[in-house]
DNA sequence: TTGTACGCGTTATCAC
DNA sequence: GTGATAACGCGTACAA
C-alpha cells in the first residue's frame, strides 16, 4: 500500500493539484461537481492528506493546545471537558498534550507552538518554576492554570488563573481550628516543593498563628518522595507511618483529597474511626471527596468555571482586546462528615480543654 | 521575533546548513568544535526545528503512538505509565494521543501514522466496532488493548491484548451467587451497548443460569444516559433510584468499581450499610476500591502486565518476530469487605433460606 | 569533514 | 473556476 498523495489523486481526477486541494479544504471558489467527483475518487482510493505537510505549509490553523502535567490527575479530567468544549465553540481545533514529569513544559510549548501554527496555548499543571526568557520564546497567548504564579509584567501575552492556595489553605486550617482541634497534622509535599504545597504549608502556618498554636515541625509530615506524589497510596503509607509512631494530633489536614482518602484508610486500617478518633480534611474538591465515606472536607476549587475563564482570557488576548492578566477564583469550604460536618466535636477531642467555638 | 530557521542558522554560523543539520541530528560525521560552535549558536538564538518539516522529511521515524479513548478514564493511567516506560526503554519515542468521544479512533490513527511515520500503534479504550476496511489502512503493527476483540484472520499486522470480560463477569457473579445472594442487581452499560458491557452482562446470565437462579430483567439497572458513563455519580443515581423504588435484592453487582463506589454511597445515603444490608461488587481493580471504606470486591484486571504484554508483542511485529496476536489474561477476583469478606454472610440475607456454601 | 541541491506533500499566489 | 509553480523548513544523497 503506497503512500498516495495529493498529486496522485489529482492525476486520478484529470484535474489539477490546486483543484484537489480546493476540495478538500473547503474552498468556496470550486464547481460543486468537481468538487464531489474529487471526493468521491478521494474515499475510494483512501487519501488521507498529510498533516505535516500541511502544518508545514498553512499560514494559520486556528488551534488552540492544552498542555497537562500528570493527565493522570483525577483534578484535570473536568476541566479538559470544559476546555475542550469551550475551544470547539469558537469553531478552533483542540490539541490536548500530555506533558511527562521530568519533561519542560515551556519547552514543549514552543515546539509545539511551530510544528502546529497554533494561535494560543493553556497550561495545565507544572509551571511554578517560570524561567522568563524561556517563556519570551513563545509568540503566542498563553494562559497557565491552576498554577497561583506572579507574573513578570513584561510578559504581555500572558495570563494566570488559579485560586490563592494561602489563603484558601488558611480558610480550611483556621476552620479546623476553630472546630477545636490544636494539634493538627499537615500532609503535604516534600520539602523542595515550590509550588501548591509550599503555598498550603504557608497558609496552614498562618492559620495556627492566628488561632494562637505554635507551629509545630513535628506535625509536618511529607509525601514519600520513592511514591508518586498525590496518591491515594502516598497518603496510606505516611499515615500508616504516623499511626504506628504513636504521634499525639487529632486532625489531619492533607493537602490533596487524594491523599486525604489515604489517610483515611490508614486510620481504619488501624481500627480508628473518621472523625470519632481523628478528623481528616483534603483539598481540590474532587468527585471522590463527596463520594467517599465518610465525605470529606474539603476546599473545592471551581473547575469548571476556571476553565471557562481561561478560554474567555485567551481569546481575549487572540483577538487583541483587553484581557485580565491574573484572575484569582475564591474557593468553598465543603463540610464533609470527615470532620464531624463542623458541628459536632469529635470525640478525639472530648478529653482536652479546648471548647468549639462558633 | 521572527521565526529562525536552520538556513539562518547555517548563515550565522559560516556553515552549510546540512553542517547544521548534522549537529542538531547527533551524526557522527562531524567535526565535535564545529558541532559545539553551533550549538552554541543555536542556544543563543534560541533556535528551534520545525517538528512538521522533520516528520515530513524524515522516513523513519522510531516512534510508538498511543491512542487513548477517555484519557481521564482512571483505569488506563497505569498503564500509559507502563506504556511509556516500555517505549522509552525500547529508544524509541512515545506520542501520547487522546481521542475523542465521538472521534474515530482509527480514522485518528490513520492520520497520525502519516504525520509522525508510526512505527506501531496502541488502542485504549474504543474499537470495539472493528471497521475492517478501515484498519486495513494502517500499514504499521499495531495492538489492541483491554478490548476483547475477535481479530479478522488476514490482519497480519494486529493483535489484541485483554481480558476474557465474560468469563471474569462470570467468576464474579459466580461467586456473589456462592456467598448466597439469589436476587443481584447488575449494574451495567446502555442497552446499545456492544462492547464490555455486553461481556459482562453475558457472564452474569451465565453465572445466574448455573446457579439455578432465573434471569430477571428487572434487577438488570443500566447507566444513565444523560451522564457519563461509567462514573461514580452515574452509578450513584441509578442506585438512588433503584432504592427509592423498593425493589427487592441483596447485592449489587456494578460493571465498574467507579459505578460501585456510587452505589455504595447512595446505600449510605438511604441510612442503609455495606455489606450488613447490601453487598457490592464491582469490577477492573482500581486503586480506589481497595481504599474505599467499606473495600470493594472486584475484579483485578492486571493491567501493568498487560501493557508489558502490549509493547512486548508491538516490537516484535515490528521487528517481524513471529508474535501472538490475541492473549487473554487471567484477572484475579480480589475479595473487599464490601461483600462481607466471602465468608460471614450479610445479614441482608439472614432472612433468605439460601445457606452459604464453599 | 563539509557544502550544494533536491524533494518530502501540501497550500497560496498567481496567471489563465 | 482552474492549473502551474513557488514556497514552507528540513534531511540527505552527492559532490567537493
Amino acid at each position: 500500500m503506497e503512500q498516495i498523495t495529493i498529486r496522485d489523486v489529482a492525476k486520478l481526477c484529470g484535474v489539477g493539484v490546486s483543484t484537489v486541494s480546493r476540495a478538500i479544504n473547503n474552498h468556496p471558489d470550486i464547481n460543486e461537481e468537481t468538487k464531489q467527483m474529487i471526493m468521491d475518487i478521494i474515499k475510494e482510493y483512501n487519501y488521507v492528506p498529510n498533516n505535516s505537510a500541511r502544518n508545514l505549509k498553512r499560514s494559520d490553523s486556528k488551534t488552540i493546545a492544552v498542555l497537562v502535567k500528570g493527565i493522570s490527575n483525577p483534578f484535570f479530567g473536568p476541566m479538559i471537558q470544559v476546555l475542550e468544549r469551550e475551544v470547539e465553540k469558537k469553531r478552533y481545533s483542540f490539541v490536548l498534550q500530555h506533558v511527562e514529569e521530568e519533561e519542560d513544559e515551556v519547552e514543549v510549548a514552543i515546539q509545539l507552538e511551530k510544528e502546529k501554527r497554533l494561535k494560543g496555548i493553556v497550561f495545565l499543571g507544572g509551571m511554578y518554576s517560570h524561567k522568563e526568557e524561556r517563556l519570551c520564546q513563545l509568540t503566542v497567548p498563553y494562559v497557565i492554570g491552576t498554577v497561583n504564579i506572579k507574573l513578570p509584567q513584561k510578559l504581555e501575552q500572558c495570563a494566570a488563573i488559579s485560586i490563592d492556595d494561602e489563603k484558601e489553605s488558611y480558610r480550611m486550617v483556621d476552620y479546623l481550628c476553630r472546630c477545636g482541634h490544636r494539634k493538627i497534622v499537615i500532609l503535604t509535599a516534600a520539602r523542595d516543593d515550590a509550588s501548591i504545597g509550599k503555598c498550603r504549608l504557608e497558609g496552614y502556618q498562618r492559620a495556627l498563628e492566628a488561632n494562637g498554636i505554635e507551629y509545630d515541625e513535628s506535625l509536618v509530615v511529607r509525601m514519600k518522595k520513592n511514591l508518586q506524589t498525590y496518591t491515594i497510596k502516598n497518603g496510606y503509607e505516611v499515615t500508616k507511618e504516623l499511626l504506628d509512631a504513636g504521634r499525639e494530633f487529632t486532625c489531619i489536614y492533607a493537602i490533596s483529597d487524594t491523599l486525604a482518602i489515604g489517610a483515611c484508610k490508614a486510620i481504619f486500617d488501624a481500627g480508628k474511626r473518621v472523625p470519632e478518633d481523628y478528623c481528616v480534611a483534603g483539598f481540590d474538591g474532587l468527585d471522590i471527596a463527596e463520594y467517599y465515606e465518610p465525605s470529606v472536607t474539603t476546599i473545592r476549587q471551581p473547575r469548571e468555571e476556571m476553565a471557562s475563564e481561561i478560554i474567555r482570557i485567551l481569546f481575549d488576548m487572540i483577538k487583541k482586546r483587553p484581557a485580565e492578566k491574573q484572575v484569582i477564583f475564591e474557593a468553598k469550604l465543603v463540610e464533609g462528615a470527615s470532620t464531624g460536618g463542623g458541628r459536632r466535636a469529635p470525640s478525639a477531642l472530648a478529653g482536652g480543654s479546648s471548647l468549639i467555638k462558633e
